[in-house]
DNA sequence: CTGAAAGCGCTTACAG
DNA sequence: CTGAAAGCGCTTACAG
């Protein structure tokens, strides 16, 4: 490997082509004004030295912006993963890089978006769920108006107290959805394992969950939107309310950690207890019993946020709510005979 | 919302301050030979202002190269997801953005390099396999050394032809748990369903898979990496050799779909027929029946390989092997009785 | 310890 | 159609 050279700059392109760099500029961009002739021999030129413009000097003398900053909770949880995917997907379309960052508490949520912010993307999307107390997003309010004055673009993933386009998938329906389906199998005495109190996606699905259950009897215990949360969440209400004939997680990675809980104990599911999830991730009908879901279309959620971001800034705010679909696979089924209990 | 007004720079900072902008960039650089009490006024200017520095710029002017790129083939493939994961989780220990971008094919590859080479990441980690026939990785080779000339970090997981510092998980390794615990077994009747022939992963899963099957019958067929891939593969084997007594898919997404195959066809696992995979994602454990498959620890490994990429480079490539580890759980078993067939 | 100035690699009015 | 020049927002020798 030779010494250190730097990467051809647009002026050895231009050099070697015999044309200014202003000239260089607007052939390789493709701008109109420059003879097909000349134009083409810059592009061969360029082609040839293996040039590759600098995207933070063609940013900073006021190119396109490009990339697109993307927050997640965890990448590796599947329920960001497919947003992820999506948003990639479409990134892809117009030769745009993602960047990626994890944030779970709004403190270093707007640390993120400040580092995005440095990095000049031109649209960040919140992949994370909002915070039911506005109080807590105030800092990430302020910092998210910055940058939309300036010129940015933010779409966010779920209800937010956030000033900014949104996509809405219906997690009020989702959880009624469950309900639903639950109460005409015939359950009432159902055990729900929520996640974080404070997340409008918990807040949001319970409600729905709570509204459409009605005379049923219900406990709702709150655990970190996890398998392993779903895990102790399984534990608990086997300890606290063994006669629940249902056990409804709010997130499928945590049914995901109730399923394992009830086989490692010998509980069969359905006969013994049934089972739902929320989101319908990949796995979902992969698992064992295959789980009764409710299908959110993360990927499409994560696709359509992009879309929205690119869109021109409108007047007022936008926000695009998507439907809901109940997956009934292997995990429900009629109550067992009410008599027994788990224990 | 007020007129786009631009974000403050540093020269609004240096203004407020009352210092020059030599001073005030090196009060925020935290730089040494600046008087505490200047240094420290000016970072609380800053704050107030909400400067965020504009990263291209200083990039551009020759500050510390920060973000890092990372290919993968799809990030919605568990095997990619944790490779991800891992690698965000070190890039966050010192504020670094991970730039993620797709590409299957050599062609794509050199596109997505470029793109990351535009954007001047300081280092590229690239998680997809390399391909059996260094022909096809040549222009990638260029990119890169370009890349590395102008002194960019690299980092490779996996067998590449490519000359690159690289975490090699130890595929060889990994075929060969599988069929040492395939013959403890007892089984002789293997059907193999491996990727793409021209991945270096499969040849080398296949390579440790073979060299210690030895006299027991195997067949192989290639199928795309993914669980569609297992679900064809799984009815070719149906068809083609159904006095197979165990199936070993070459990842554990295709041994999804091995698995949902079966199960659709009332094919009981272990009993009927054995099914490995390789990787031991996340979901392996939770799988109907649980699956055996051998541990890579991807997430480690893509932490590995951006602290690999982080080092001074060395006068030699660097390759650091990573150890596999053989996981059994409930989808093997003896085989079941010889004369017996899968129709 | 501090500042004036050059320069990083582009794009884009402004002239011609 | 083409080019000279200014400027984007920083960092870093170079002086003092």
């Amino acid at each position: 490997m030779t010494r250190a050279p730097r990467p051809p700059r647009l002026l050895d392109v231009a050099d070697r082509a015999g044309v200014s760099i202003a000239t260089a500029s607007r052939s390789l961009n493709g701008v109109a004004g420059v003879s097909p002739a000349v134009a083409d021999r810059v592009r061969q030129v360029a082609e040839s030295m293996g040039f590759v413009p600098n995207a933070h000097a063609r940013s900073l003398a006021g190119g396109q912006e490009s990339s697109v900053g993307l927050i997640v909770g965890e990448i590796g949880d599947p329920y960001f993963t497919e947003i992820a995917s999506g948003v990639i997907g479409i990134a892809a379309e117009s030769d745009r890089l993602v960047q990626i960052c994890h944030a779970e508490d709004p403190e270093t949520l707007v640390a993120q978006v400040r580092l995005l912010r440095a990095n000049r993307v031109g649209a960040i999307i919140l992949a994370g769920s909002g915070m039911v107390d506005p109080v807590r997003e105030a800092a990430v309010e302020a910092e998210l108006a910055s940058f939309l004055a300036s010129g940015g673009r933010v779409a966010a993933i779920g209800r937010h107290s956030l000033a900014v386009d949104a996509v809405l998938p219906d997690n009020v329906g989702a959880g009624r959805a469950v309900a639903e389906h639950l109460l005409a199998l015939g359950h009432s005495q159902v055990a729900v394992l929520a996640g974080p109190a404070e997340l409008n996606t918990v807040a949001d699905r319970l409600d729905g969950l709570l509204g459409a259950l009605g005379s049923a009897r219900v406990t709702v215990t709150h655990h970190p939107f996890s398998r392993e949360g779903g895990v102790s969440g399984a534990r608990a209400v086997l300890d606290a309310t063994p006669d629940a004939t249902a056990i409804v997680a709010l997130s499928d990675v945590m049914a995901i950690g109730v399923l394992a809980e009830l086989r490692e104990r010998g509980i069969r599911v359905p006969q013994d207890v049934s089972v739902t999830g929320i989101d319908d991730i990949a796995v979902a009908a992969e698992l064992s019993p295959a789980l009764t879901t409710v299908r959110l279309s993360m990927t499409e959620i994560g696709a359509a946020a992009l879309v929205l971001a690119d869109q021109e800034p409108a007047a007022t705010l936008r926000s695009e709510a998507t439907a809901v679909e109940l997956v009934v696979r292997s995990s429900t089924a009629a109550p067992r005979n009410p008599a027994t209990t788990l224990r």
